[in-house]
DNA sequence: GCACACTATGTCAGAACTGACATAGTGGGA
DNA sequence: TCCCACTATGTCAGTTCTGACATAGTGTGC
């Protein structure tokens, strides 16, 4: 029954207790690589979560009309996630708008195309610049186990799909450039 | 107004004229390979870019309570298409279970988890066995301008994109095993 | 003392998507 | 001749997601 945001809620609840502001900081990073969520969505789903006993929260005085709620895991939160992890990844469809719009590239004016894959590259090198950055501040993989091997192993993830986009978009500039003008 | 689902119809559209059932089966493959949808959705989507002008149907007799429809690219349709592609692509959360997962694995059983990756690396392999499959088929790159390009582009991408995942996952058994259990 | 950025929770309308249901002609094989 | 797989179009209910709107306390700097 419940939805992989919920997942996504509860594995950040289990590494400790967030209010729901909190839950949309992290969904936009570092979790936000490879989940996101608006905090509208957060608030509702955090409801659900409660209904269903998986989080509970601490009422704390606070900004905003209804103050502050710090939410937290419970053991049947925990004992749910813990079950969800190893369980087969549900297929998601891809749906990548930029190797939609390669495939509609022979219409293009190769100069515009050019640029486009140039802007592209450029932002994925600044993120694997970033990514590389990141790396180097850990120092090598923490022991699985270690909640900072979630982030290590994730961040890993996003190095090596950063190279792969990087390349592709080099290796599409090359055959862009190469058919001339 | 057109949404990427609409541009991702035109785009098969532009190669030729195609039921809303051939296009259902062309999103399945291999434009399925980078945006996908149900066939619910694409007559849905059909009658509004009918609506817009950007495609047009002859009505054939054939299956079905409302028999065959042909759609085929206004030239409206192909302007907007043409524009649409070289347009900086619309920032797609990304959304990857697989790597939520993983963000959690540090409360998993060691054991779960690697027949987890192991299953998904087997996966990613014999994906990338397929598409070496077509690539060695093609014989080289088709030059841009050539529509085949374009599937030739999204094919090499796909390429990268499995190489990547399979060494990720590859990488992850590795910590996984050097960790006991 | 006031303005402003940040913290904080929520609702709602609408778009996008999924999966089930409904209907019916065509062509091939037993 | 009958059955079945395939071709073919459509509706609908429900879920997920997005972006705008609404409200209000807290802490910092001028």
């Amino acid at each position: 029954m419940t939805s992989t945001l919920g997942f996504a809620i509860l594995a950040v609840l289990a590494r400790g207790e967030r209010t729901g502001y909190d839950l949309a900081a992290a969904m936009r990073t570092p979790v936000g690589y490879f989940w996101t969520a608006g905090h509208s969505q957060i608030h509702a789903e955090l409801q659900k979560l409660r209904a269903g006993g998986l989080v509970g929260f601490e009422a704390e005085h606070g900004p905003g009309p209804q103050g502050k709620k710090v939410y937290h895991l419970t053991a049947d939160g925990l004992a749910e996630l813990r079950a969800w992890v190893t369980e087969p990844p549900r297929a998601r469809p891809e749906r990548d708008e930029l190797v939609l719009k390669t495939y509609a590239s022979w219409l293009a004016e190769p100069g515009l195309l050019r640029r486009l894959f140039a802007d592209q590259l450029a932002m994925h090198e600044e993120r694997l610049a970033d990514y590389e950055r990141e790396e180097a501040a850990f120092g090598g993989p923490p022991p699985p186990g270690d909640p900072r091997f979630g982030n290590y192993a994730t961040l890993w993830c996003g190095l090596g799909y950063e190279r792969h986009r990087v390349e592709w978009c080099r290796w599409m500039l090359e055959r862009l450039s190469s058919a001339g003008a």
